[in-house]
DNA sequence: TAAATTATGTGATAATATTCACGATAATCT
DNA sequence: AGATTATCGTGAATATTATCACATAATTTA
């Protein structure tokens, strides 16, 4: 079983969990949720289901309760260190990213070979490529974001690898050759572009059928 | 049918058959596209077929043909015109993103309220939001990049949806409330990075047994 | 305290997606 | 030319994922 969509519609579960504890709320239910999310009742229900997670028949879940056992699920009911390879346009981005800071994954450093040229002072901590290893060895960081070009992306994954991180979110536009114990969420951002142009013009077509 | 899956891939192919013929190599076949990306050349065949791709028995597909069969499946054969709401962090990498020189989606001009107050001169023309409207009426966009701030996603999205603006990727981590002509794409990059975590922790589990 | 109501939880069912198995055919070899 | 090989194309089989239908439990109402 592979539970891609499964583990992608938790995080979202988790997400608006968070945000109606955010606001106060203490209970909810599946179909509160389900008209946050436009997920159906009945799917959100099987998922927890399949999660174990379990609510309260008439009354629903305890919003601080199940997003615990969200969060538990996930693994982010802790501190996760993150570093940031590559802090270009798109890993400055990420590094100020809105999302990042709410949650409990922080990018704690970034790498890039052109730290001695940075005008704006820098967020997080940036330091050459060749700081890595040693970086590594004192902080074992097991999760890395990739936002470097497609040429070096293969030869950036080896290293960290060999350093010990095994997670990775990866922006570069090629495959990288994985080793089974690793794991590498490509994230092709015109990808996603594309499928928008192809089905925008499908939900035209069919809305002028 | 939903087809998520198989146009999903359908742009991975024709990203692969860009690298391709970018390398001057004028025949392929579906192991070598399956060796690229990772995809069983099976399922390539299959998606081939379904969107109606014939190819030659022994002697696979001539890059070019395919590589155009695809953009025009995608309706990637012509010029896209994205414009760009909110010219923040993120706004600017991916104004500046790389994959989008190279196909046929162009990023036109991006929109914020920040306009007058840019240090760095902007590789597209930043327009105040309050010129949309106009914008829109003399340039009729279809595509927009929504990288603005949750608070305000829906109402930005409701003023693009009014004037004509049908395809949306939407970094925002709020669900939007979308009429049925148009289509959004929601990439949350928190939720990514999340879905790493999780199968990071499986995957080493795995190995481990 | 019995009836009505509101939600959950899950087995059964339906819908989708992927893989397999193999026939067809074009290119190459002998 | 005939045999061999590489590769496609696709119906059938399998696996996965989502939905439905409804039994069940907690709460409220009368």
């Amino acid at each position: 079983m592979n539970f891609k969509n499964h583990v992608s519609r938790m995080t979202q579960y988790k997400a608006t969990l968070q945000r109606l504890d955010k606001n106060g709320i203490e209970r909810t239910h599946a179909e509160k949720i389900s008209s946050y999310l436009g997920i159906p009742a009945t799917q959100i229900r099987k998922d927890f289901s399949l999660f174990g997670i379990r609510g309260n028949k008439r009354g629903g879940y305890n919003v601080k309760i199940l997003l615990n056992e969200l969060k538990g699920i996930l693994g982010l009911n802790r501190d996760i260190p993150v570093i940031l390879i590559g802090y270009g346009n798109l890993g400055k981005a990420l590094s100020r990213y809105q999302g990042f800071h709410e949650g409990c994954l922080r990018i704690v450093a970034a790498f890039d070979p052109s730290v001695g040229v940075l005008t704006n002072k820098p967020s997080i901590p940036v330091y050459p490529p060749t700081s890595l290893k040693k970086y590594l060895s004192e902080n074992p960081v097991k999760h890395a974001i990739l936002a470097v070009p497609d040429d070096v992306a293969q030869s950036v994954f080896d290293e960290l690898y060999q350093n010990g991180v095994r997670g990775f979110i990866n922006f570069a536009t090629i495959s990288l050759n994985v080793p089974e114990d690793a794991y590498v969420n490509n994230v092709d951002l015109e990808s996603e572009l594309e499928t928008v142009v192809y089905y925008t013009k499908k939900a035209e077509k069919n809305k002028s059928e």
